[in-house]
DNA sequence: CCAAGTTA
DNA sequence: TAACTTGGG
């Protein structure tokens, strides 16, 4: 999943009240697909309403974007459109992974095994255009803006942060980086638990801000170069180099300045398009053609989204829908009374 | 993942 | 009231 340079970052906690009255690019299809993956049961089922249709994604985009709202947090969902050209040997490699995952985690089932089983069904998560689809129009009737970009939706999302329509970026890839946005909020949730991939651990995961000026500051490179060493490590759009991880390909990157450089002095052999793959990070397909506004939510449609033809319960619904209609006025009054009762 | 109930 | 468990659809 997109380019890792996790090594070569260092991230600065944050809270999610500090993202007060700020706004977030939200990867919509990176945060659909981590609902998708991790909305499930013990042995892997995804959740599911009467007529068999996964809604893992809908539970999963509705809540969260209820507590944004409520913490005043102003998101707007970002699309992929129509891939780049480059990527399509990842989208087959990806689609290779889930059909194989899909038949392990039967296995695992029919073996008892759901620890297994669970850590495949993730792995055979397909975001349909069903959901993608009906997840837009739930933002619609919460007054959300969503916006669907020409081709990768992290350049988009980059861009507009680069315009300053936004504050930052919020993805679990580092891609963002790459694609030029000032600043990446990683791990963007509430509950701030996460499960450890394979054991079922949970620890605390706190929301994280890098700023793409400290990255570079801190590793003493230009974003080219950054740029660079993705594609030394391998991204969306190329393979690697064989044994070459984040940190060599940066040290390698200052030794030579350029990945051409670096090529010719190690004598390693590359025959991909070089600068084909640099213009997709630094010139990408983008609009814009887009408005930012967020309304106040239609309740009654999303009641019968949620409720009429996905079967949530509409208690909880009404109970989000209150926290949202409350948000600003109940909230600077609960921190005041938590100020005084203090002393 | 998040909400809500239960527990120490 | 924070920590933990379970159910959600």
């Amino acid at each position: 999943m997109g380019v890792n340079i996790r090594d070569l970052v260092k991230p600065n906690q944050i809270s999610l009240e500090e993202l007060n009255g700020k706004v977030i690019a939200i990867d919509g299809y990176n945060a659909l697909y981590q609902f998708l993956s991790i909305i499930r049961q013990y042995d892997g089922t995804p959740l599911i309403d009467k007529n068999n249709k996964i809604t893992s994604h809908l539970s999963g985009l509705f809540y969260r974007t209820v507590n944004f709202i409520e913490n005043g947090v102003k998101p707007v969902y970002v699309f992929d459109g129509k891939p780049p050209s480059l990527k399509i040997n990842t989208i087959k490699t990806r689609e290779e992974i889930r059909k194989e995952s899909q038949e392990k985690w039967s296995l695992a089932v029919e073996a008892g095994d759901y620890e297994e089983a669970k850590k495949f069904a993730q792995a055979s998560s397909t975001l349909t255009r069903e959901m993608v689809e009906e997840s837009k129009k739930l933002l619609k009737f919460m007054g959300v803006p969503f916006i669907e970009a020409p081709s990768e939706g992290e350049a988009q999302a980059a861009y507009m942060n680069m315009k300053g329509d936004v504050w930052a970026c919020a993805s679990q890839d580092w891609d963002s980086l790459l694609f030029g946005a000032h600043r990446l909020v990683r791990n963007l949730t509430v509950s701030g638990r996460r499960k450890l991939p394979g054991k079922p651990v949970y620890i605390k995961v706190e929301v994280e801000l890098v700023t793409l000026e400290q990255v570079l500051k801190d590793n003493n490179i230009t974003r080219d170069q950054l740029i660079d060493i993705g594609i030394l490590v391998g991204t969306d759009y190329n393979e690697g180099v064989k044994g070459i991880g984040p940190k060599s390909a940066l040290n390698l990157i200052r030794k030579y300045g350029s990945l051409e450089k670096v090529l010719e002095g190690e004598g390693i052999k590359f025959d991909q398009p070089l600068d084909e793959i640099r213009i997709l990070f630094k010139k990408p397909d983008v609009t814009d053609n887009y408005t930012l506004q967020w309304s106040q939510p239609n309740e009654d449609q999303i009641i019968d989204l949620l409720h009429n033809q996905h079967d949530f319960s509409l208690d909880r619904i009404k109970a989000a829908l209150d926290r949202i209609r409350e948000h600003g006025k109940s909230k600077p009054q609960y921190r005041l009374d938590q100020y005084f009762a203090k002393g």
